[in-house]
This record gives C-alpha cells, sequence and structure tokens, in this order.
RNA sequence: CGGGGUGUGGCGCAGCUUGGUAGCGCGCUUGCUUUGGGAGCAAGAUGUCGUAGGUUCAAAUCCUAUCACCCCGACCA
C-alpha cells in the first residue's frame, strides 16, 4: 500500500481529551478517531490491526475445537425477561424500542441468545460437548466511558459459549479455553496473568480474568498475588486468611465513653488513642432497599461485591445520612452493633478475633470501649467482607504474603453452571434417555481493549512499538526522497517486489522530508523499516532498521527481499517487541 | 449520579477578570528554494467563539438554561 493512497491522519500533538499514552498513540498514529464518548472510528491502520488480532483469535479458537457462528446485536427484550437478567443489567443495557414500541436490546453478552440458539434443537447428549462462538460488537452504556478503547460503550469482543453434560466435561471445556487465551495472548506479545474472579451477573460458580500486568496507572483493576504460590485474584475476589483469635485478654467492663466531635476512624483513633485495628466499623447499607450492616475492622476496606454476595441481592448501596439517623438514632459516625436490632448484620471473621474493641455507641458524639463480642452483642453472620491488603497473608498457601499490581483485563472465562439453561428452560436426553440440563460456560475476549492494552504495554517516546503479529503492515518502506529518479525508481522497484514475494508493505511515497517520515514511521509503529537513501544506494544497499533496536543495519540490494521475509519471520515468531 | 474541569478554524492553545465585532503555533492550499530525524521565504483558505435565551447601542467576554467532552469517585458480562 502507498501511504498516498490511503488514510493515515497522524498528528503532531495529542488530543487533549486523550490520558492514557495508549490512547494518545492510537489518536495520533491516526488509527483511530472518537465519534462521541467511548464509541470509535477505526481507520484504515486499526483495521489492520483488527483484522491480524482476529486472525489470531480466530485461529486459536477454531484449533481449541470452538465452532464460530454469528448471532444478531439486535435482541427481543422477551429473552432478557426470560433468563430474569432484564432487570439485573439494570442501565448498563442499550436499549430502544422499535416502531410498535416493542423494547429491545443492543446485546452486550450473548448468554441468552446462545442458549436460545440450541434449545429445543440441539436434544441429544450425542451432540456434545458443544463451543459457539463468535467475534461481533457488543454495546454497553458504560457509566462512564475513558480511556478510548480500554472502556467503550460499543467495542469489538470475542465470545464464546460451551454446553455440556455435567460439571466434570465443562471443567475440560473451561480449561480448554484457558488454554486457547494463553495461546491468543502468546501470540499477541502479551503475557497475561490469570486471577481468580468474582462471577457478578454472569452467575456460576467460578471466573478467571485474563490480565496484561503494567507499571503504569492505566490498569484499571488491581490484581493481587502470593508471593510463594501461583494464587491470583482480582481485588474483588483476593482473600487473606483470616487471623486466629488474638490471644485473648482479660475482658475489661464495658464502658460507655464521649468522644466529642470524633466521627471518622481517624479522629476515633486520635482522640482514643486507640490503633485502627481495634475499631470497628459499622457500615450500613441498604440490600434490595433493606437497611443491613456490616462491621469491619477500623484499619480495612469494605469490599462490597463480597457483601453482595453475601446477602445475595442485586442491588447493594451505602445507606443516606437520613437512613442512618433512622436506624441508629444517631448521627453518620456513631453506628454500632450494640442494641442495634430488626436488621441483618454481618461481621468479618477478623470482627470475630477482636477483643476490647471499639464501636459506635448509636449516640451522638459516644462510643462504647471495651467491647466484647457474645457479652456485649453477638453476630449470627460471619463472612469475609473486606479487601484483602498488600501483606496480608495468601489464603490458599498460608505461608506467602500478598503483593498488589495494576491489570488491564484483556479475557476473562465464566463457569455458568445450570444458570442459564435452567431459566431458559434448554435441556437435552442423556444417555439414560433423560432430560437434563445443560452445563455452560462463557468466555470473552475484548479484542479492541487487547489492541490498546498492546499499545500500552509496547511503546517509547516516539511512538508505538508493535509486536510483528499484530502490526498494520510488516514492513514500512521509506525513500528519502522522491526527487531523485534513481532512487525513486529502486524504492518502487523494491516495493513491487516485496509485494510479489507476499510482504504487507506500507510505502511513504509522500513528498516530505525524511524526518518526517522517520517519525511518522516511529509514530505508527510498524516493526520493521527500509530506508532506501542515495548514500547506501550507491553502494547498492539499502538500510533495515527495526522498530523496537537502536541500531540501523544494511543489506545489499539483491538480497534485501530475502532478508526482509527473515525478519520478518524472526519477528513473528517472537512477537514480544522487548 | 456526586465532585472537579473544559468547550474559540483539522490539532494544540491565547483572548474572557476590565464588553467594542477574533488571534497565535502546527496542519492545509499555491509558488520558489531546500531535502538522511518534524525546512525556509512569500502569498492564501478555513471560525454562526458548543447550543438556546437574556442584559446591552454593542457579547467569545456579563447573566440564565441546556448540551457535549475530560478527570476523580461510585459502577462494571
Amino acid at each position: 500500500m502507498l501511504w498516498s493512497k490511503t488514510y493515515i491522519p497522524t498528528l503532531r500533538e495529542s488530543p487533549a481529551d486523550a490520558e492514557l499514552i495508549s490512547h494518545k498513540m492510537l489518536m495520533r498514529g491516526g488509527y483511530i478517531r472518537k465519534l462521541q464518548a467511548g464509541v470509535y472510528n477505526y481507520l484504515p491502520l486499526m483495521q489492520r490491526v483488527l483484522h491480524k488480532t482476529i486472525n489470531i483469535v480466530r485461529e486459536e479458537m477454531d484449533r481449541s475445537g470452538a465452532i464460530e457462528i454469528t448471532m444478531p446485536v439486535l435482541h427481543p427484550a422477551e429473552l432478557w425477561q426470560e433468563s430474569g437478567r432484564w432487570h439485573v443489567m439494570g442501565k448498563e443495557q442499550m436499549r430502544m424500542k422499535d416502531r410498535h414500541n416493542h423494547d429491545m436490546v443492543l446485546g452486550g453478552t450473548h448468554e441468552e441468545v446462545v442458549t436460545n440458539v440450541i434449545r429445543g434443537e440441539l436434544r441429544s447428549y450425542r451432540q456434545l460437548p458443544l463451543n459457539l462462538y463468535q467475534i461481533q460488537v457488543k454495546f454497553r452504556d458504560e457509566i462512564r466511558p475513558r480511556f478510548g478503547l480500554m472502556r467503550g460503550r460499543e467495542f469489538l469482543m470475542k465470545d464464546a459459549y460451551t454446553f455440556d453434560t455435567d460439571l466434570e466435561t465443562h471443567k475440560v471445556a473451561y480449561n480448554k479455553m484457558v488454554d486457547a487465551y494463553f495461546a491468543t495472548f502468546n501470540r499477541c506479545g502479551l503475557a497475561v496473568r490469570k486471577v481468580e474472579s468474582d462471577t457478578g451477573a454472569m452467575g456460576g460458580s467460578m471466573a478467571h480474568e485474563f490480565m496484561v500486568i503494567v507499571d503504569t496507572d492505566s490498569g484499571e483493576e488491581v490484581i493481587y498475588f502470593c508471593n510463594k504460590c501461583d494464587y491470583a485474584a482480582n481485588v474483588e475476589k483476593a482473600e487473606s486468611i483470616d487471623p486466629k483469635k488474638i490471644a485473648s485478654e482479660t475482658a475489661k467492663p464495658l464502658e460507655k465513653v464521649p468522644t466529642p466531635g470524633a466521627a471518622t476512624i481517624e479522629q476515633v483513633t486520635e482522640f482514643l488513642k486507640v490503633p485502627a485495628e481495634r475499631l470497628v466499623k459499622t457500615l450500613l447499607y441498604l440490600a434490595d432497599g433493606k437497611p443491613v450492616a456490616a462491621l469491619i475492622r477500623g484499619d480495612r476496606q469494605i469490599n462490597e461485591t463480597k457483601l453482595r454476595n453475601h446477602f445475595g441481592c442485586l442491588e447493594l448501596v451505602m445507606a443516606t445520612a437520613d437512613v442512618v439517623e433512622k436506624v441508629t438514632k444517631a448521627p453518620v459516625g456513631f453506628a454500632g452493633p450494640i442494641g442495634l436490632k430488626d436488621i441483618r448484620i454481618v461481621a468479618d471473621p477478623e470482627v470475630m478475633a477482636l477483643t476490647n474493641f471499639v464501636v459506635g455507641a448509636n449516640e451522638n458524639e459516644t462510643h462504647y470501649i471495651n467491647v466484647n463480642l457474645k457479652r456485649d452483642f453477638d453476630v449470627k453472620e460471619v463472612a469475609t467482607i473486606r479487601n484483602a491488603q498488600v501483606g496480608d497473608i495468601c489464603s490458599h498457601c498460608k505461608e506467602g504474603t500478598l503483593s498488589a499490581q495494576k491489570g488491564i483485563e484483556v479475557g476473562n472465562t465464566f463457569n455458568l453452571g445450570l444458570k442459564y439453561s435452567k431459566a431458559l428452560n434448554a435441556k437435552f436426553i442423556d444417555a439414560e434417555g433423560k432430560e437434563q440440563l445443560f452445563w455452560m460456560g462463557s468466555y470473552g475476549i475484548g479484542v479492541t481493549r487487547t489492541i490498546q492494552a498492546t499499545v500500552e504495554k509496547y511503546n517509547d517516546e516516539k511512538g508505538i512499538i508493535w509486536p510483528a503479529t499484530m502490526a498494520p503492515y510488516q514492513v514500512e518502506l521509506v525513500p528519502l526522497t522522491l526527487q531523485d529518479d534513481k532512487l525513486r525508481a529502486a524504492s518502487f522497484e523494491l516495493y513491487d517486489q516485496l509485494n510479489r514475494a507476499g510482504v504487507e508493505v506500507l510505502m511513504d511515497d509522500r513528498d516530505e522530508r525524511a524526518g518526517v517520515k522517520f517519525n511518522d514511521a516511529d509514530l505508527i509503529g510498524i516493526p520493521l523499516r527500509v530506508n532506501v537513501g542515495s548514500k547506501s544506494l550507491e553502494k547498492g544497499e539499502i538500510e533495515l532498521k527495526e522498530r523496537a533496536k537502536p541500531e540501523v543495519g544494511a543489506v545489499k540490494q539483491e538480497s534485501a527481499v530475502e532478508t526482509i521475509k527473515q525478519t520478518i519471520a524472526r519477528q513473528i515468531a517472537k512477537p514480544q517487541p522487548f
């Protein structure tokens, strides 16, 4: 392709609304343009990267035995009502009405539709296992779309769905997908970490996320991993070991003390000269509208996902001040479990291990000190509802400590169990002639997000450095000038030779100065650049410059095509640029 | 939705406090020179100053409303 014949609108400056380096580079390199928040045009270079990435994903899915289909983007609301997710998805689901005033959904995921595809028709266990996948645009009305393609409202995704006869065969299918994911991301030059995650609105009992670990602030999610064993989980899921009961001190008598002006943990620790881990926070929430209380140590952060799972509610929101006052009969900041009646109270195991601790007294500017469980109050529900923290002991090996890193989630896998087959009544006949529900799994790869994650990972101050497997072109051919007839002729000849040799080549045939072309070449990040300049041409040579390497090499014109092909082959074999 | 911020040629920005009819850099067009890491000179084109009201002789500038976009938070197959 000739640069002059395609459309590569590079920018010297970053648009003001781009924050992440990857977002800036994709904008500056003329890869993407925003249409509205979270919705992007994919320009010619991006389109080619997209094709490359899709091909990798497709090849690995096919290799794993998954079968490609295409399902509609437009779904009838009835299907979502049938599964019960019409209400679960809430505002995140893009919805519209047709001319008959029927509710429609722009799909953000396809569990319902894929189940509808097979139900009633896939009737025999002999047709199982089955894995159906598609690569398709998805819509999600994100609360806050951001960071370019990282969190879009419209984005490209590969979604696969497995159907199996039982849990054992489901696990086989699940692990095949896990293997396919590692293979896929490897080919993209991305080292990914598989971490445990919460199942969220997907239901089911097991889930993993595939994370690209990044040093920058671009990681949207914090993941915790053990320094001794291979345990890794995201912040929603990560668990640390529960403490043994602290060598029990003698219970001191309960005492109610005034704490004027001390409503926050910091103020109370300061005022009472008690460390935060001796305080118990009483946090009030509305679980599907009903007030509930959660007790965690003062030095800990509540994990609302864990809390929501414990209460089994759809909606969990912090109670407003007036609810707090109504329930505790005290202003915000003085809630405590003693005397708190008629609401469910859940305590973190760490709280259960405390003695002589401090709680709010449900009275303005008052706390209880020397509180002890059983004697002063009792809780019926105990569940881990705190966030893990760096330095905590790993809950798996019980030896290592947890560290944290930021990551970009590029893929995920979910065991869905029987949730959707049950809700949508999808059954097959087993070997005994009995009707059974399908065991299902769902598996996503954010294709457009993976592309941006790759840019976020592989760039320098000059621009993008693509892994050869994803690069829009394999080679960028740069004639240093077009004014010199010999040089021009040699460039076009090489361009033709490369095309005939099946090399994906972009030639910068613009009548620009060399510096402009070099800078644009570095910006768009094609892994191999070939310079045709008069100095080397006099020696019968052309120059090779790999984007990821500083040095410039020279080869004889005659062997140029061969050397270029070898270089490309080497780059593709090891796609990680550095 | 809460908090913060920004909307002025394609991109980046100034002008707004103190109203007087829009400017800079890059890019774009044409010509000449130049040509190995973002050239120089000259001549040009491109703006209903986000939108709608209002105040005023006069509004990019003041007031009101509204929309869009960005950041933090909440949320997130």
